[in-house]
DNA sequence: CCCTCCTGGGTCGCTTTTTGTCCCTCGTTT
DNA sequence: AAACGAGGGACAAAAAGCGACCCAGGAGGG
């Protein structure tokens, strides 16, 4: 079977160029329906005249229709996604990708999307959307989710089904407020996920910047004591995972611990940690939250990643944790895979 | 798994429309190497501008190559096109409407060769492979194969491997001649494919034309006889279908012959016997060799036909014959499908 | 209620690609 | 030696692709 997907990469590379632009396209439309040819050319780096031609080509066919108020996909143009989502899983051959990786990395499960989020930010929504799928299938009765912040993790949550029968459910943030932007903060996440899937909550509101005796007083409110208790009993655990020093800086942690992360080899984020190439916790910032001992006793651990460039981090990741479920792009899996290559453990 | 072909139809029309061209010209190339531009347009039906342009493509991805003789196939070239055949049969979802006619006909065993003799004369090469591999597997030690004459028929010979270790098989013609050009003529074909299976062979060795007196004598020749002992022992049929009336022309049958078949309704011509649509037979060649009554009783009976207009041929010559092996092209196959849906049995 | 922004569709001219049609030279075959 | 068919070069016409506009209309915010 995969002698055939190789085939047509062989006989037709031009049809396969257009394949995966209509693709894009159609995937294009359908995250940012109803979207008119000019935004949807920015969205897509693509110029109007291409995506005039190809929208063209879609409507003649029935996938997209179009109203005042821009293009929406059909039906028929959501099944033919779906199918063409299959095709490219067996083009890429991402099957036996995943499997190296799981193993390369000793993760639970792996799962591709194509695409690379550096160069197509609509990566993102796909990867929100195999994880929220993952984590519905992972959802039981009087679970603890913890959940950290991000845009990745936003996207987990926006692309989460509207369920009802997880009232014994309760969402938690994994860590005090670490993000700039309220609609990617923890906290906003744990409400919204709630609110979806019909389950409780409880916030961890703490200011950011407070200094180091503040946060002490803090930490020992009664309220926040209560969720924090409730956060070490965490069993699921879904977060991003960043560059350490993107993070760093989008942080506006100052130059000195910038330096100091830098000599220290840190690569890697997560939940306010940060690692270095082996998995070694280098510095951690000021909040409250889920702790490092406890995360690796988590039995179900979801993490989320795109963009060829996050590589090092993932890799950094699954050193602390095994048995982790990993979703990530086809940029970062490429990447890893030459880490396979050149220095196999 | 057929929806992701099917995907592939609806995504890239005239990237799927571009393979069959690549996919017609490779097989073209193949079957008629080494072989220049010119003659492989006028062979493939396309213009010179268009094989050149194809071809220019095929040979900067080391499908082909070019000597002063012409253009020839190159070991990956090879690869390609099995892969695509497997392709075809995928993206045509050959496997069903083989099953289908299978259980529509009661044949044994069904198997199509994608395109249309009639529009494409190399299908006949591709059925003639087709077909000589399945005889190939059937082979067995002290089996009699009678065959019969025809184009077709001729080039399940010519693409017959040739191998060893049959020495103690019989090959026969099933008929005494019937045809006009030598080459395809039961008798040069029998010797044909024994000496490409290394068998034995005998021969039918009967004038064109004889009056009815006259061949009633040559039947009783003791070396005729000799032969005809042997081939109604036939335990293996290789026999061409034809339609009626065509053959009847090509045989040169007197026109109140010809009249008599066409009020009897004859569709079909094999072994020279002519069939109605019920496969009812109407009428007979003057000849000697095999007879009706025995075919029944032959446990291996290979028929092949290609183009669309034989499918009434093919479908009554199953209503003669149970259990046959059936190789024809996508022409036939379709029309049959159509019966199915007409008059459903 | 109006104004602004974004929508799809129309149009036009330039550029690139495709296609048809030659011719030429060379190697092979007869 | 002559004739034929081979690939490759060349070029103009046709077609397709593409960029860059404008326009009328509807949705939504102020």
């Amino acid at each position: 079977m995969k002698t055939i997907f190789a085939a047509l990469q062989k006989i037709i590379p031009e049809g396969m160029k257009s394949l995966q632009r209509r693709y894009h396209i159609l995937r294009g439309v359908y995250y940012l329906q109803p979207i008119g040819r000019r935004t949807l050319a920015n969205e897509l780096r693509l110029t109007e005249r291409v995506i005039r031609t190809e929208t063209e080509f879609l409507k003649q066919y029935q996938f997209l229709q179009v109203s005042s108020t821009g293009m929406t996909i059909t039906e028929e143009g959501i099944n033919l996604l779906y199918s063409l989502q299959e095709f490219m899983h067996q083009l890429k051959d991402f099957l036996h990708v995943e499997r190296q990786i799981k193993s390369l990395l000793g993760c639970s499960k792996v799962v591709i999307v194509p695409g690379n989020l550096e160069e197509d930010p609509i990566v993102k929504k796909d990867l929100g959307k195999v994880a929220a799928q993952l984590l519905k299938e992972k959802l039981h009765s009087y679970s603890i989710i913890a959940i950290t912040g991000g845009s990745t993790v936003a996207e987990v949550v926006d692309a989460m089904p509207s369920v009802h029968g997880y009232e014994d459910v309760l969402v938690v943030p994994a860590r005090g407020s670490l993000g700039h932007h309220v609609e990617y903060q923890s906290n906003t996440l744990t409400s919204q996920l709630a609110n979806k899937i019909g389950a409780c909550y409880q916030l961890l509101n703490i200011p950011d910047n407070l200094s180091k005796r503040t946060l002490e007083t803090v930490k020992h409110e009664p309220l926040i004591q209560h969720t924090l208790q409730k956060v070490l009993q965490a069993d699921m655990l879904v977060f991003g995972i960043g560059n350490a020093l993107t993070m760093a800086k989008r942080r506006n942690l100052s130059d000195t611990i910038i330096d100091y992360l830098r000599r220290k080899q840190a690569v890697a984020e997560a939940f306010g940690y940060y690692f270095d190439e082996n998995g070694k916790m280098v510095y951690t910032s000021q909040s409250v939250g889920i702790k490092l001992e406890q995360i690796k006793g988590i039995p179900f651990t979801l993490a989320v990643a795109g963009g060829a460039s996050k590589a090092k981090a993932v890799y950094a990741l699954t050193q602390v944790l095994e048995n982790t479920h990993l979703v990530i792009d086809e940029g970062v899996a490429r990447e890893l895979l030459h880490y396979n290559k050149e220095n196999p453990l």
